[in-house]
DNA sequence: CATCAATTTGACATCGATGTCAGACATCGG
DNA sequence: CCGATGTCTGACATCGATGTCAAATTGATG
């Protein structure tokens, strides 16, 4: 017999299907050693329950979707690893669904693998959770849903996410504890909800500092390494140059770092340089680069959490939960003292 | 009226639920005018087959699992980008699974998927394609199987790989033609079965050439650009430094690259490098790093086409499938002539 | 000890599709 | 015009679990 079904271990337990289900889902009202009795049948038998046949019955799928942009991301391959982690130890089960909003007919294949799958809850990455059409189909289809690290809390979903303003402020501090004064900072792209908060804390904490913001000092780039490398050289050929360089993430930070070098400008002796994400390319080069860990497995990890919660699910939309992670500056070699 | 099933679009077409069956999966015996009828009813109510009822009746679940060791990796988001579009593509939904060799009970996990979710088919990705204990999991479950760029092909599962020995041969063979003679090389871990092949299409080129590898030249990391840096300090001191380095990874490439900026050897003009895979990384830097693009999501969406072509599935297992997909060299910045 | 409430248990219908099989209908040759 | 063959179509059982509800059992109480 390949196939272990609800029935065998009842006939074999001597008890009704039923009562079998009962233990399974931890239902009240079984005697104890009756209780006992199954369990030690379904161990035996190393039954598993059907879980097709479990959701078309129940209400639930034990299936949670995972919407990402672009699933080849780093960004979406830490998201996605939390949310692994999480469906696990919860025993759901993640269908990862990548959308592409410049798709026609991206609506439909949402709608169709929430119906289709009647999927429990879905989990949003970034960038796409900004986005208000996908937030309505959403919405309309009832499904709980919960934001990783968006810019805005749409009413009808739970969000996850980290401070980045007040990261950029401490790795700020942090740098004008080491005794820099001349600080650089690259702004991240501006349809990037991230990149405000995180100049924000740039600047608060320069103003806490009461140190003046040169605005020669502020240039933007667009996440890449390659204006990391461009912008480096407008900062490092500034005539005063600054003694450090925040850059907004870190490829754009790798890009200074590299530049650095390349102009024989010692890093972290005369120039410091830090980023934010910890992205895998904070650490392709040497020194490493200081950083930002962003806790993206634990917010998705979290997002797993809040959607499987009964109370969240009851509020269908599940608005109210809203968890705010800790962040962690990460000192690598690239900074220094002044 | 929220969900649509089978019986209201059956009930509005006037038809037996079992006739749109029929239609929704392609079957004969339908007549033309009544398939259309279905066909535009079926549009009208945008139904869509509730995937559970279906494989809970048929044998099939249209469920693909994708097995993969680390999730995190660069490597790992590639497949599963092809894997989930080859997935889209047939209608087919894609379930990860993380599995961890070290963690115990992990067999027991593997097999809880696979027998929960009815899994159709697996896609496994490098490394853990090459562990034989996966495997016969796989095996005994009798679930159809498609390694992705394995070292050794089990004669229960079906491959989609690449030449890696070829392309490194071609490399070489460039690098040749553009008059480098003296071309360093660096081997990537032992344990990783490409790297033996990657060396082996080196010394195949040098030797048709008729060039003489200095041994010297060649050295061996561990696929981080953190080792490609410090074999670049070494190769690079050499007395009679190489021309070219050809490095085993893009990772150790961009290490080499960064070493050879960090010295004021100017790329390409006073060295070549180019390394293997397409990584992000390889785009870190400027110049971008000259490379092998490695076909991941192809083969996986290769695999996918295997596992639901019913001619693979009939043979348990699905021996005799194997696929060898064209790479290519992408030729950029960092290598020039001598 | 009878009565009633609370607890435990199982019979049966159900979820939404597909597989099986038999019946209805059309076509064709003799 | 008949029977044989082949093409459509639908009734019904089924997949494997859970929800409902009533029956059986237990325990408490007067």
């Amino acid at each position: 017999m390949s196939i272990v079904t609800i029935k065998d271990v009842a006939a074999r337990a001597g008890v009704s299907p039923k009562t079998v289900s009962r233990v399974i889902n931890g239902e009240a009202h079984v005697r104890p050693e009756v209780r006992e009795l199954v369990q030690k049948v379904v161990a035996e038998l190393d039954y598993r329950p059907n879980a097709f046949a479990r959701s078309l019955s129940s209400t639930r799928s034990y299936l949670l979707g995972l919407f990402i942009d672009d699933p080849v991301s780093g960004y979406a391959a830490d998201v996605q690893h939390g949310a692994l982690i999480g469906c696990r130890e919860r025993s759901y089960h993640l269908v990862v669904e990548p959308v592409d909003l410049a798709a026609p007919g991206w609506e439909n294949q949402v709608r169709g693998s929430i119906s289709a799958l009647r999927l429990d809850g879905a989990i949003v990455a970034p960038p796409i959770c900004d986005e208000a059409a996908l937030m309505a189909v959403f919405a309309e289809a009832g499904l709980p849903t919960v934001l990783v690290a968006p810019s805005v809390a749409p009413p009808t979903s739970g969000t996850v996410r980290m401070d980045d303003r007040l990261a950029a402020q401490e790795m700020t501090e942090y740098l004008l504890g080491l005794g820099h004064r001349r600080i650089g900072f690259v702004q991240g792209p501006i349809r990037h909800s991230a990149s405000a908060r995180r100049e924000e804390g740039f600047r608060r904490a320069m103003e806490k500092a009461a140190v003046a913001v040169d605005e020669a000092c502020v240039v933007r780039g667009d996440f890449s390494s390659r204006t990391g490398m461009e912008l480096g050289e407008k900062l490092l050929a500034l005539p005063d140059r600054p003694t450090a360089i925040f850059a907004s993430n870190d490829d754009m930070a790798l890009g200074v770092l590299i530049t650095a070098m390349k102009h024989g400008i010692a890093v972290p002796e005369k120039l410091s340089v830090c980023g934010f994400d910890d992205a895998p390319s904070s650490r392709a080069a040497w020194p490493q680069v200081t950083t930002v860990r962003q806790p993206k497995a634990e917010m998705a990890a979290a997002a797993v959490d809040i959607l499987v919660n009964p109370q969240f699910r009851r509020k269908a939309g599940g608005e109210g939960s809203h968890l705010m992670l800790p962040h962690e500056l990460v000192l690598r070699g690239s900074t220094g003292p002044i």
